[in-house]
DNA sequence: TGTACATCAGTGAACGCGCGTTCACTGATGTAC
DNA sequence: TGTACATCAGTGAACGCGCGTTCACTGATGTAC
């Protein structure tokens, strides 16, 4: 049953798009390619006509996943960029965002897992952390400043989710939640 | 081979001692109840005369992790858990902290962990948080504000621990560091 | 354009391995008399 | 206090299961003439 070029690129995309949303809701050791496969709509014994192994896979996963956000914050001038990141920080800090994990930041849902894999994973995610903060940055100004401004951001806000997910008392996580969005402000 | 009631005790100490270290360095799926058990001296098969599962040692193993650190910041009055906040918060925002899983923060290290465990172990997490919020909003004054500063506080150190550990590039990780810090002190 | 053959995406079964857990056993410790 | 028996911490082998990966096969697609 081989399929047409397009038709297999089509399936390559589906199980990459299928995997970020698995691996960032359970952990990608939670999730077997089996799993992967079946959601995309196939049967495991494919999988390595696209990937050489799982963690090429979710290196992969790892990238799309940054590159979903992306349009959400990044702007070539400081003004738009500064209107995309409010409005992004805005869903961020969101009870909403708690349990989203599917479809989650990708740092705060799977920086451990990342940090664990072999370094293809861990420098994909690296280089799309960098990457981000660049993107951010550029809401941030010019100079040195604005890019200690933009790691700031990052880091309240991801520290903020990660706690708040941890924690089970909701009114604990609405607690969270509204410090880190004064925070944010507060700094400016 | 019996042993006595104090060396079972023993024995089940260095077990948790050896699971909370191990669970922390690689995390809790990458560690066999056999890896555990030989770090701590003894063979698996006698694993379970003292856990009923390696879910209810990793929930002890957090419980053990938080108690760790409880010394190093919480403090009955205002003045003198000041001070010791800022040590700990010294020690923990530093490049040393980043390479330290083994012994580092378990909330930067287990948090996704905990999550994605079962009932127990998330219980157990989310409790001793809970607990380290009420100890540190004491260096932080009474009322509501106190328990904001506090939780201020552990979002800007978590989120730049986790942030500066997803990061591959060195000088980086230090202007993180460095950020957290001023951070920090900005906010008061 | 039509035909014959090579390619290869996807299937489904299988392999080998490590894991959590169980179990029969051992022998020192604890306890009842 | 001494003895006989029950207990149980720890051992080492085994069980059953799921996983990542491999493989022979299929048949539609791509390609060479």
């Amino acid at each position: 049953m081989r399929k047409s070029k397009e038709a297999a690129a089509e399936s390559r995309a589906r199980i990459v798009a299928t995997a970020a949303r698995l691996f960032r809701a359970h952990g990608p050791q939670a999730v077997s390619v089996a799993d992967v496969m079946e959601a995309a709509g196939m049967t495991h014994g494919g999988f390595y006509k696209h990937f050489a192994s799982k963690d090429a896979l979710l290196a992969e996963a790892i990238t799309a996943m940054f590159e979903e956000k992306r349009p959400m914050f990044a702007r070539p001038t400081a003004a738009e960029a500064e209107v995309a990141l409010a409005d992004y920080a805005a869903e961020y800090l969101s009870m909403g965002h708690i349990g989203n994990l599917e479809a989650g930041c990708p740092i705060a849902g799977l920086s451990l897992d990342a940090q664990r894999a072999g370094p293809e994973v861990r420098r994909s995610f690296a280089g799309a952390i960098e990457g981000m903060v660049a993107d951010i940055a550029v809401a941030k100004g010019t100079g040195p400043e604005a890019r200690s401004a933009a790691l700031r951001d990052m880091m309240i806000m991801v520290g903020a989710i990660v706690l708040a997910r941890s924690v089970e008392d909701r009114a604990l996580q609405e607690r969270i939640i509204e410090t880190a969005r004064e925070a944010r402000s507060d700094i400016g």
